[in-house]
DNA sequence: CCGTAAATGTCGTCG
DNA sequence: CGACGACGTTTACGG
């Protein structure tokens, strides 16, 4: 990892064109090649960045140090430095890389174990039921043999009830299985994503991510 | 702008857990007090993060520095850093910003322009179109006086066509609008995009951004 | 402050 | 390698 603080310039042309006027920023030169621009304020993204796999030739022009950096798809970083105000390079090794818990996968896993916290006597069929338009979260059926889709997200917008909707129709098509009934589940379900699946004849259940994992108890509110 | 290299471990607890055990990384704090944690790979995503506004709470425990980093969703980050490797502050200042182009917005500025690019005798009403749930991109005319709709993307994928779909319907509840035929239009749209969009019967058609901006022909093929 | 749409989104996974 | 959906998406923009 090398750090660079310089007065520099960048220029970005690819999938748009972009241009950043001379100011003090950080350039991070990466191990695998990466080179990103930073301004000492946003955590997540960078100013103007080139992911690897990429090349990064170091030249000179008048005086004053011209990177370029290019990748396959022919875009290309142009970071032009007027004045280098520190310059040290570090050896990381490779990282052990990080554990995750929480998110959708973990949330399909528990209400599959879980499907009577939907409704009394409801079952599962299977998880990632697959269909021509990609696989339904949960497949299940109600206490009256009735089949259910499920659709999980952690927060339920309107996209989340468009693929429900899509699903459905494509479900509704198959006499074996037909009617089906959907379920938009989220930990958090936006109004207007309520209203669209309402509307659509899609029950809405928010999941209590907690109480699935039994640390608290097994309340589940449907609405 | 403080860099700091250390041999650290991080936690994080918020929307998930997520945890990294020891290893040599990268610490960055900005003037907007917004911390992140880099491995020796990728350009674009910190392995860890905390974004602005945010608090840093320098401590210490059993001789080794601990940082907690909060913010008001009660989100927090815990770096636990074992050997500090390198540690140094720079000024750096307020960004100037980056000029963009090439962007959707600049797309239909062109194509609102040029709506005869989408066929003979078209014309535009005009552009940002407000409804009830949100402005549609163009408003315009064919030559036979229907109302056209065009949604504009510079990725056609599903959601746009989604998007399109829902201002299509709202549309054709408007009597003075109404029939109202839809048009997808992207720089790139994407099989099942497509798929979607014709079964829905609205066009797609494919913008060529160069020849838009008359840098090389006025072709636009349309399908 | 909420809600929606855009993004050089990036990143994994699966065909 | 392309298509698709998730993401601690983040970020910008309007009401």
């Amino acid at each position: 990892m090398r750090l660079v603080i310089a007065r520099c310039s960048v220029d970005y042309a690819g999938r748009l064109t972009a241009h950043l006027p001379l100011a003090p920023r950080l350039i991070l030169v990466k191990a695998d090649g990466s080179v990103s621009v930073h301004a000492d304020d946003r955590a997540y993204k960078p100013l103007n960045w080139m992911s690897p796999p990429c090349t990064l030739k170091e030249g000179e022009e008048n005086g004053v140090a011209v990177w370029t950096v290019v990748n396959k798809a022919g875009e290309k970083l142009i970071i032009t430095m007027d004045e280098i105000l520190h310059d040290s390079s570090h050896e990381l090794g490779v990282d052990p890389g990080l554990v995750k818990d929480g998110v959708e996968a973990h949330l399909q896993e528990l209400l599959a174990d879980r499907m009577e916290t939907l409704g009394e006597g409801w079952s599962l069929i299977r998880r990632e039921y697959p269909t021509a338009i990609g696989p339904v979260d949960i497949l299940g059926r109600d206490a009256d043999g009735t089949t259910i889709a499920v659709e999980i997200k952690r927060r339920g917008e309107i996209d989340g009830v468009e693929q429900l909707t899509r699903y459905l129709e494509l479900l509704n098509r198959d006499p074996h299985l037909a009617p089906v009934k959907g379920v938009f589940a989220a930990q958090e379900i936006k109004p207007q994503a309520r209203v669209l699946a309402t509307d659509r004849g899609i029950q809405c259940a928010v999941l209590d991510y907690n109480a699935l994992r039994g640390i608290e108890d097994d309340k589940l509110r449907l609405f």
